[in-house]
RNA sequence: GGGAGCUUAGCUCAGCUGGUUCAGAGCAUCUGCCUUACAAGCAGAGGGUCACUGGUUCGAACCCAGUAGCUCCCA
């Protein structure tokens, strides 16, 4: 082992990971023991790791090794989602940069290339995780489009439909004009944009006038199937029955009436374009009109148009207004404020569009989903979260499943001639259904089409906790039974409804039971300045950089560090800096203690500080176990920080380590400090790996906690259960701390250095025995010697600790009127002090209601000034001021 | 428009059933130290009208009402 004076993480990182690799310890098969399982969110597999990925996957690892150190066979597998619209879109571009268009490619050879791109690209970011340390059973790495996952996706489809809760059905969807795909409302990002309203004449078919209306999308009036108004404006009446002109295009359109039309938006008369806005559409059904769709796929105008056909949505929403003014049927342009849907994969503005497309029913399967958080089978951590779950649960919309892709699993509907369509897992098995369905036994496969859509992604990472362990191919194999319903899933809300609650309901209809117990959703990680880390803002840290440059360890240290559950975490570098610090903080008291040896003949002496460090640890053991229980893991981390930082390293190491021995190689300390802390360290060790795992499993292997067998580690060491705690001691030592820390001041105030020895006088009121902790008292305050009094000594620095009065005579006589003002200043403290807590115990109301611990505390809090007031009082008259 | 949440030290956050010596931590800051593990360190210190206004209570950071600001979700 090397002794540099800094943790240097790079040398052991990955001869640690690949150890562990080697030796199996992040594999699972199912035996005898309590299982911990959890399933990775699966990233995108076109995905590189971001802060994000590195904040969920810190917390499931931390969660794993902690499983794993508590003898649970724990098992996280790894995994990674195919991501349809992401992935299509990046193959797209590489075909692009190698000339081909998609168009030109049959649906075969664009997966040919699409697989490609995913051997060659994807599942980068499970490398990466394991640079940071995640210990995956990475054997059981599973991909949301390999076969037999896909498989899962076809019959759950199939079985779903026999249910009748898929159906195929001509409704508006959110359509991605450059992804050239349906997408969900959940997948629909609405922003508030600055538009213009443009206020636009048409003219009566009949040439008594005109009507004005105004509108956002001057584009679409070509579409335009009626104009409305409400049947209780006034202003209107006169145009009951009428029909109007289309600008530029002169088509004649009945004027309606339907009280839909808010009369005081706009003018009040309103457009009516069934094709192309949801409140449209509907007005159009209830009134019998018609639908003209002008839009192609990819946004632009098509021959319905009539006028600027082939011109994208945008550049003829500018065309159309200076072809509307040249006319003059331009009024007027406003500015208006609204809300505009951008898709959430492309970012493109999304246009509502007809069309037909398949559908997945909620309703029957939100009502268990929703059950199982409200009784609380299911805990969301923090629980604010149960009312944003019940609020989208109780008014879910069916989920639009298909996708006009080809990277995907291929919806198993096939068309026959006649436009009907069968369901099946196959060609022959459609061929058959569509044969009964007809009655039409000449029918061959040729007549078949399947449908060329996919399904949306979430309808394959909805089945994730089962899908993974086979539970669809095998619903009695001995991982789904062993390892589902999983424990713990860690994901980020903002696919609370797209996935967690897709998979509850999943979960319920295919297990009958729900797919994890807890679920923990974490913060967004966002900058300093409370933006949310973006490639555009370029506000966010590579992790590899910061691995780099401040070790795994140090990296996950200053993640937790900065997030409470549940709360966005602001994250800056310097976290990590803190992390980093924390692990060369370790590494420099084990420097220390490897610098000791164990030597028989000399007497051991350090009992006290053993018995109270091994309480202290106890004690922050429990806070740490109770931290866990709530997930409140900055917490757990802080609590263990300190304990290694303040307790162990800052007050028990420098209780024990003994002074400096010139000419020998090896400090040497008594036979049972040096065991004690031995034990002591292995035991900080253990509590440590799950937040630090290289560093621990570096420093667990070295020689000085003796020889170790080869599968002996850290990882799988079992963490040390609470034990017994001397609170009274642990309260003593407060009080010491109290003493060394006061008479460091002093030192501090007068200038002396810390290497002069000093000389302490206790004269002691209460019951505390300071005689049996006189020797860390003068070692840690540098004390020549500590003697006992009853008179108070004249020209000493005093200061009170509880109600014991402690002294340091010094050489340079204290100024007796700083001395009287800074004990007259204190006398008027506890003066007033004691004054309320007397007109505490002095009212009635307090006396009769409070509970009886409570004045009891206020009965001893009156004593204990009281006698320190009596002190004060007998140090003043002895200074006659 | 509807709903949820937040506001405590310069920053990030704890503060559990209203009650423990005038509200805690980490970081940052200030002062002094290169003290034979660690300057990525050590010792010590300072820093608060618990957003605001009112109410309930013997007692409020905590409960209630209102106000302001911020965040998120849904339409």
């Amino acid at each position: 082992m090397s002794t540099s004076k800094t943790y240097l993480p790079k040398d052991i990182e990955d001869k640690w990971y690949s150890y562990w690799l080697e030796h199996d310890f992040f594999k699972s098969v199912p035996d005898e023991r309590e299982p911990y399982t959890v399933v990775i969110p699966p990233p995108n597999v076109t995905g590189v790791l971001h802060m994000g990925h590195m904040l969920n996957n810190t917390i499931q690892d931390v969660l794993v090794r902690r499983a794993r150190m508590k003898g649970k066979n724990a098992c996280w597998v790894p995994g990674t989602d195919h991501a349809s619209i992401a992935t299509e879109a990046k193959v797209v571009n590489m075909l692009k940069e190698r000339r081909i268009s998609k168009k030109d490619l049959t649906r075969d050879e664009f997966l040919k290339y699409a697989w490609e791109w995913k051997e060659k690209y994807g599942g980068i970011i499970l490398d990466q995780l394991k640079k940071l340390g995640a210990s995956c059973d990475w054997e059981r790495t599973r991909f949301t489009m390999e076969e037999g996952l896909s498989e899962a996706v076809i019959d759950t489809f199939i079985h779903l439909y026999k249910k009748g809760w898929i159906y195929r059905g001509i409704r508006m969807v959110n359509w991605d004009p450059q992804g050239k795909t349906a997408v969900s409302d959940e997948e629909v990002n609405r922003k508030e944009v600055n538009q213009k309203l443009y206020y636009i004449r048409y003219n009566l078919a009949d040439g008594s006038g005109y009507v004005t209306i105004a509108t956002t999308r001057p584009e679409t009036i070509m579409a335009d199937t009626a104009v409305c108004i409400n049947p209780n404006d006034e202003r209107y009446t006169h145009l009951h029955g009428k029909k109007v002109l289309i600008p530029l295009i002169n088509r004649e359109v009945p004027i309606i009436l339907d009280d839909y039309v808010t009369m005081d938006f706009g003018t009040g008369c309103l457009k009516v374009t069934p094709a192309h806005d949801l409140n449209d559409y509907q007005l159009g059904q209830k009134h019998h009109l018609p639908v003209i769709d002008i839009l192609n796929d990819d946004g632009t105008l098509n021959e319905n148009a009539q006028i600027l056909v082939g011109e994208d949505r945008f550049a003829a929403r500018k065309k159309i207004a200076v072809l509307l003014e040249a006319d003059g049927y331009l009024e007027k342009i406003e500015e208006y404020k609204s809300q505009v849907g951008f898709s959430e994969r492309t970012d493109a503005v999304i246009e509502p569009k007809l069309s037909m497309q398949w559908f997945c029913k909620m309703d029957e399967m939100a009502k268990p989903a929703l059950d199982y958080v409200l009784k609380g089978e299911i805990k969301l951590i923090p629980d604010k979260f149960v009312n944003t779950y019940r609020h989208w649960m109780e008014n879910v919309h069916d989920w639009t499943i298909s996708r006009q892709l080809w990277w995907g699993q291929q919806i198993p509907a096939w068309y026959l001639p006649d436009g009907e369509y069968v369901i099946a897992k196959t060609v022959e098995e459609a061929l058959k259904l569509a044969k009964e369905k007809t009655q039409n036994l000449g029918l061959t496969a040729t007549d078949l089409t399947q449908d060329p859509d996919v399904v949306d992604t979430w309808f394959s990472s909805w089945l994730w906790p089962i899908s993974v362990f086979d539970g669809f191919k095998d619903p009695n194999n001995a991982d789904i039974n062993y390892y589902y319903p999983t424990n713990d899933l860690v994901t980020a809300p903002e696919i609370l409804f797209f996935w967690v609650a897709r998979m509850i309901m999943a979960g319920h209809e295919f297990r009958g039971e729900a797919p994890f117990k807890n679920v923990y959703l974490t913060g967004i990680v966002r900058d300093k300045l409370g933006r949310k880390m973006s490639k555009s803002l370029g506000n966010s840290p590579d992790p590899l950089e910061l691995i780099e440059k401040y070790g795994a360890d140090g990296v996950r240290v200053g993640m937790l560090l900065c997030s409470p559950a549940g709360n966005d975490l602001m994250f800056d570098e310097s976290y990590c800096e803190q992390g980093r610090n924390f692990a060369n903080k370790i590494w420099n008291a084990f420097k220390l203690v490897k610098g000791w040896e164990a030597d028989e003949s000399i007497a051991p002496k350090n009992a006290i500080a053993i018995e109270w460090f091994e309480s202290r640890f106890n004690q922050s053991l429990a806070e740490i176990e109770s931290n866990f229980a709530q997930f409140r893991l900055s917490e757990a981390l802080m609590s263990t920080y300190k304990l290694v930082w303040d307790d162990f390293c800052a007050w028990y190491l420098e209780m024990v380590k003994p002074a400096y021995q010139q000419g020998v190689e090896k400090q040497r300390v008594d036979t049972e400090t040096f065991k004690a802390t031995i034990s002591f360290f292995e035991n900080i060790l253990k509590i440590l790996h799950p937040f630090m795992p290289f560093l621990t499993e570096e420093l667990w292997h070295d020689e000085l906690f003796g020889e170790r067998p080869e599968l002996d580690c850290c990882i799988v060491a079992q963490l040390p259960e609470v034990g017994k705690i001397n609170t009274r001691l642990l309260a003593d030592v407060e009080l010491v701390k109290q003493v060394i820390a006061n008479v460091r001041n002093i030192r501090n105030a007068k200038q002396i250095a810390p290497k002069e020895k000093l000389n302490l006088s206790a004269k002691v009121n209460s019951e505390v025995s300071y005689k049996y902790y006189e020797l860390i008292i003068t070692k840690l305050a540098n004390i020549g010697t500590f003697n006992f009094i009853v008179e108070k000594p004249a020209g000493a620095a005093g200061f009170m600790v509880s109600t014991d009065e402690f002294y340091v005579p010094l050489e340079l006589n204290t100024d007796p009127v700083e001395e009287c003002a800074r004990l007259q200043k204190e006398k008027v403290y506890l003066t007033g002090f004691l004054n309320s807590v007397n007109s505490k115990l002095g009212n009635e109301r307090f006396m009769a209601n409070a509970k009886p611990e409570i004045i009891e505390v206020e009965l001893k809090k009156k004593a204990d000034t009281e006698a320190k007031l009596k002190i004060l009082e007998e140090s003043l008259a002895a200074l006659a001021c």
